[in-house]
DNA sequence: CTTACGGCCTGGGTGC
DNA sequence: TGCACCCAGGCCGTAA
């Protein structure tokens, strides 16, 4: 599962072999999680990148508007399984390749993606700042305060805040999880009701583990790949995310699953206390 | 306005 | 062998 850094580790991935590439040939397979892919189609080819950035979990692949030309943007996201690498186009393409781009030097920028809950859209024009929805800030950019104020401010579950992509951009299931077993907060604690230790304790574990995360190249559950189709190895160091049952690293007590914010979540029920409202429950 | 929740998209894995 | 069912993350509609 794609989230920061994951996309990131694309984003660096592809930003080393993408930019001076021109697109030769573009094959499409289906395009049902594609936004009016006859623009795709008429854009893509002879196409020219040049630069790779990352928003949140949305990958964007910068092309060349050539002489004066509008700038363009191939914007990607990668939902669930999505895959995006760059190989010999003599190497087989794995199945569910729903785009396959040929390029100048041999290679093909491919997307595949088993379950299509990934999105492409082909933007035209600068990047205005409500392109990519309302995103919420980068959890690696914010501040101590602007961190604590974005959760202190709310009534909801912090499992949810930090997954809302309006509040940060970027956390999924895994790194929340993992960054809410590190700070020793419980998922359905209320974000109004953090104390300020708490809160520069969450951000604080946040940082950390995004940081660890990008280091080892992200987390291969099932489906991820990075550009070069290699697996990341932060799936190792997951201490509770798809953990239940085993013994929580600091303490030994079993970590447990529950569901919160409509999400499995994964917490040690010794070290991360559980507020008043969800014993009550 | 905020929050909670259910349903939908798809197909691999699991259990009967 | 087959088949129903669960689940994943993002998004949207609805209700309180």
């Amino acid at each position: 599962m794609p989230e920061l850094p994951e996309v990131e580790t694309v984003a660096r991935g592809l930003r080393e072999v993408l930019p001076g590439r021109r697109v030769v040939e573009v094959w499409f397979g289906k395009t049902d999680f594609i936004e009016q892919p006859e623009i795709l189609a008429e854009q893509l080819p002879r196409a020219l990148f040049c630069g790779v950035e990352r928003r949140g979990k949305n990958l964007l692949l910068a092309l060349d508007p050539g002489g004066g030309a509008e700038s363009r943007h191939l914007l990607v996201h990668l939902g669930m399984t999505g895959q995006l690498t760059v190989r010999h186009a003599d190497e087989i393409a794995p199945p569910h390749t729903h785009v396959v781009m040929r390029l100048d030097d041999g290679r093909e920028l491919r997307y595949t993606d088993i379950r299509r809950f990934g999105k492409m859209r082909l933007i035209i024009g600068p990047l205005a700042e409500s392109e990519l929805g309302e995103l919420g800030v980068e959890p690696l950019e914010t501040s101590p305060t602007e961190f604590a104020e974005r959760i202190h401010s709310r009534r909801a579950r912090i499992k949810a805040l930090l997954l809302d992509q309006t509040v940060f951009r970027g956390l999924g299931n895994i790194y929340t999880d993992e960054s809410l077993w590190r700070a020793r907060i419980h998922p359905a604690r209320l974000g109004s009701s953090l104390r300020a230790k708490e809160l520069q304790c969450l951000h604080a574990a946040v940082r950390r583990i995004l940081q660890d995360a990008i280091r080892l190249r992200g987390s291969s559950i099932s489906d991820y790949v990075d550009s070069a189709g290699e697996m990341g190895e932060y799936q190792g160091k997951h201490r509770a995310y798809g953990r239940e049952g085993q013994k929580c690293s600091r303490c030994a007590a079993r970590i447990r699953r529950i569901i919160v914010a409509g999400r499995s979540s994964y917490f040690c029920p010794r070290c991360q206390r559980a507020p008043r409202s969800a014993l009550t429950r």
